[in-house]
DNA sequence: TCTGAATTGAAACGAACTTTCAGTATGTTG
DNA sequence: CAACATACTGAAAGTTCGTTTCAATTCAGA
């Protein structure tokens, strides 16, 4: 399930923010940041998980806190697609980029497209108005699930990979 | 702050969709609304105290089943900037729009753009994806708040208009 | 006016966090 | 390497925003 990223840089990145914020390095924050930073977006509630499997005395209260300070330093983005539960975007090797969201399967795909971006610019221009970071979404269905309308629903690919 | 819009009309669209559904017209229902549909975009919170200037018999629960029957009947829609309360957009005589909000103070302003939606649909074709809707909000400072920036705070000037 | 179904408000409930707090682990200093 | 000041942790309680339950009430058609 999850990638086999970076892993000596994903530690040394750790261990570098917690230094300059004068932070502790423990066993929890080490196991929780290691797991999140192999792959590409999760929710507390799969992490806590994924960690449980490593250290079943870790709570999920810690798993909340260290999300939040990888964020604080940019490893990590909250997103809200819906209402539902908080996704929580790898963002340690990523730049900036936006989501096609299959409604029916929950696939998430990654872009960025410069084009939109400038016209975004564009539009804030007109109302004066200085962008400091944008969200796009787009939802809809992806090619597998489209093509398995009215029929029996198609196994499961990807949800969240 | 609520603006004497298209009123005789706003109770018409209710009316006509009540009959519909085979539901009945309380007087709740009927302030509810029509303080909601002559507006443009509102929180339960805000609209709750607006409906209790006018009666303050009605529970905030009224106004949350109420707002929910007209996101059915696409006279309303939620909305979830960042992750704090939900945001209902008056969408009874409007189309489509996106959205520009100032993060300081919170100011929203509605744009709609046919170049972004062209090359959203470019995106989604390339990623074999049909978008069925999307939502964009771009995030920053508005002139005015742009303008105090480092100095003394600007007077509010239309949070919720 | 009667009558049954829809609606209401209060309160309990629920999900997703957040805060509090006492005990524990960490890293630094000597 | 031992001691110590602090940061950190997990459990439980607390928040916030919203939903469900339920008895009492209101509505609208006959």
């Amino acid at each position: 399930m999850l990638k086999p990223l970076p892993k000596a840089r994903s530690s040394d990145l750790l261990r570098a923010r917690l230094r300059e914020h004068g932070l502790k390095l423990t066993h929890q924050r080490e196991l929780i940041a290691e797991l999140f930073l192999s792959q590409d977006h999760i929710t507390v509630e799969e992490l806590y998980h994924e960690v449980a499997k490593n250290d079943p005395s870790i709570g999920i209260i810690t798993v909340y806190r260290t999300l939040k300070l990888l964020c604080q330093w940019d490893l990590a983005q909250e997103r809200h697609f819906g209402k539902g539960k908080t996704i929580y975007d790898n963002v340690a090797w990523k730049s900036h980029h936006d989501h096609l969201i299959c409604t029916k399967c929950g696939r998430i795909i990654e872009f960025s497209n410069f084009q939109i971006e400038k016209f975004q610019e564009q539009v804030a221009g007109e109302h004066e108005f200085r962008i400091t970071f944008h969200k796009l979404e787009l939802y809809g269905m992806c090619k597998t699930c489209d093509t398995h309308v009215g029929k029996r629903p198609p196994r499961a690919h990807g949800h969240t990979a």
